[in-house]
DNA sequence: ACTGCTTTGTTCATTATTGCAACTAACTTG
DNA sequence: CAAGTTAGTTGCAATAATGAACAAAGCAGT
C-alpha cells in the first residue's frame, strides 16, 4: 500500500485535464430533425460550425449537468425542459491541442423555442446533411440521435419536441419523423393512452382547416421533466 | 464574437479539473448481485471500502475508456470482456477535496473470474448489503444496476455473468436473478432463440445431477463484446 | 432391472396484443 | 348542400405471449 502511494502520482503532481460540456440542441424542421450549431469564435476550428460547447466551470458551476445549463443558457438563449446526459468523450485524438474530456447531453425543443430565442447566429442543420464538423461532434451527434430513436420507440420523449399543446395527429407525425417510418394509427393512439402522460384541454380544437378538427392535447402537469415508459417498442424494427 | 472572447477565460487560466474513473464491477453469487469493492488507501476515506478507481493519466491513457480498463486491471487483476460507459459523475458536493469529475464504467463478469484473478483485497458485497460507501458510491452503482436491469429485460447482457458454458436453465436463472421475478420458461426459450447467440456445444451435457442433464452452450464466437436485442422486453414490469 | 423422483425440453390450447380496414364524425370549400 | 378531407372509433383477423400438461432422460434406492 505504501508502495502503491509512491509509484502512484498525487493529484496535484498530474498533468490536470480540461474539461468541456457539449450539447446536442435537437428540433424538428419539416419532418426532419435538425441539431442547433454556432460558428467558433476561437481556434482550433475558428469559423467552423460545431455544437454548443464550453469549459466547466469549477467556481460557478455546482456539476456538469449545470454547465450545461449554463453553456446553452449562454450560446443559444434557451433552457430546454428536457436536458439529459448523453455520454462523455474524451481522449487524445479528439482535439488537436491534446487529451480533452467532454460531457455531453442531449436536449429537446419545439422549433418555435428558438425561433423565440431570437439568435441568429444559431444555426439550424438538419442531421443527415452534417459535413466537416470538427472535433468528434459528428459521432456525438450520432449517438445522441441514436439515443433519441431508442428512447422514442417506447418511451414520451418525443413530446418534448412538441410545443406546450398539440394534437395526436401532430404527435403521431412526430413519431413517425424520429423513428423513420409509418405508426399505424390504432396503435399508436393506444401506446400513447397507455403512456397516460396527456389531458385533453376542454374545448380546445384545431381550427382552420378544411376538415373535422383534432383535439388539443397537453402533457400532465406532474410530467415537467421526466418520461413514462411502455413496457414494448411502439413498432417491430429488426 | 471579440467581446465574448474577452469576458471568457482561456483554457490555461482556468482551475484545472481533476478527472477520475470508476469501475462497477458486478457478478452473481448464490443468486445475488453482487460489486466489488476495495479498501481505499489514501484520505479521505482511507481505509473504507469503495469502487476500484483511480486518476485518468492523459499521458498514458488513450481515453478515459482505456483508464477504466488499466484501473480495472491493476486493481483486481481483471480484465472484462464487456465494459460499457455507465454515466459521469461530478460537481462540487461529491468529493471532501472540491470539485471533481468521474467518469464511471461498468463490467459486468462470472465469479469464477474474480476468484482466479486471485486478489483477497478484493472485496464482494451484496447489492442490497451495501452502506457507508464514500463519495457518491451509493448512486453509482444503483445507477449501474439501474442500468443492467433494463438492459437484461431486452438483451443478451446477463450472458456475461455466465461462465464459458452454460445450461438454459441456468441462464434463466441469472436473468431472473438481475431482474428481480420468475420468468416464463417457453417464454425465455423463446427470446434466447430470437437473440441467436447462443450454439449448442455438441454432445456436452451437464452430468451428476439426478435428473434429466441439461444441454450446455456457449456465445457463438462473433458475439465477444457486443450485445443482441429484442424488440419486446422479456417480461411485462409495468 | 425396475420404481419413483426430479428437472429438462416441447407441445398445445388459451389469452393477450397488434395491425388492418372499414366506418362514422366534423369541419371547409365551392 | 354536396364533395373532399382528415379525426377518431369499432370490429376482426393475424400474430405473439402465457401457462399447463406432457414426454424425455438422468439418478437413487430397492
Amino acid at each position: 500500500m505504501i508502495l502503491r502511494s509512491a509509484t502512484r502520482p498525487v493529484a496535484h503532481a498530474m498533468s490536470p485535464i480540461i474539461c468541456t460540456v457539449d450539447i446536442v440542441l435537437l428540433t424538428l424542421q419539416r419532418g426532419m430533425l435538425h441539431v442547433a450549431l454556432l460558428k467558433r469564435d476561437h481556434a482550433p476550428f475558428a469559423g467552423v460550425l460545431a455544437l454548443p460547447g464550453g469549459y466547466v466551470h469549477a467556481a460557478e458551476d455546482a456539476d456538469a449537468r449545470d454547465a450545461a445549463e449554463r453553456t446553452l443558457r449562454e450560446k443559444t438563449g434557451i433552457v430546454s425542459p428536457y436536458l439529459e446526459q448523453l455520454a462523455t468523450f474524451s481522449g487524445l485524438a479528439r482535439d488537436p491541442r491534446g487529451w480533452s474530456l467532454s460531457v455531453t447531453y442531449y436536449a429537446l425543443v419545439p422549433d418555435d423555442v428558438i425561433a423565440a430565442a431570437n439568435r441568429p447566429e444559431v444555426v439550424l442543420v438538419a442531421i443527415d446533411k452534417l459535413r466537416g464538423l470538427p472535433f468528434d461532434h459528428q459521432q456525438i451527434i450520432a449517438t445522441a440521435v441514436q439515443r433519441v430513436r431508442d428512447k422514442s420507440a417506447y418511451s414520451s420523449l418525443p413530446v418534448y419536441l412538441c410545443g406546450k399543446c398539440f394534437t395526436l395527429p401532430q404527435l403521431q407525425s412526430v413519431y413517425e419523423a424520429i423513428l423513420g417510418e409509418p405508426i399505424n394509427k390504432v396503435s399508436f393512439r393506444r401506446k400513447i393512452d397507455e403512456l397516460d402522460i396527456l389531458e385533453p384541454i376542454e374545448g380546445a380544437l384545431e381550427a382552420g382547416k378544411a376538415h373535422r378538427p383534432a383535439q388539443m392535447y397537453r402533457l400532465k402537469p406532474r410530467y415537467g421533466q421526466h418520461l413514462s415508459l411502455t413496457n414494448r417498442a411502439l413498432n417491430a424494427r429488426s
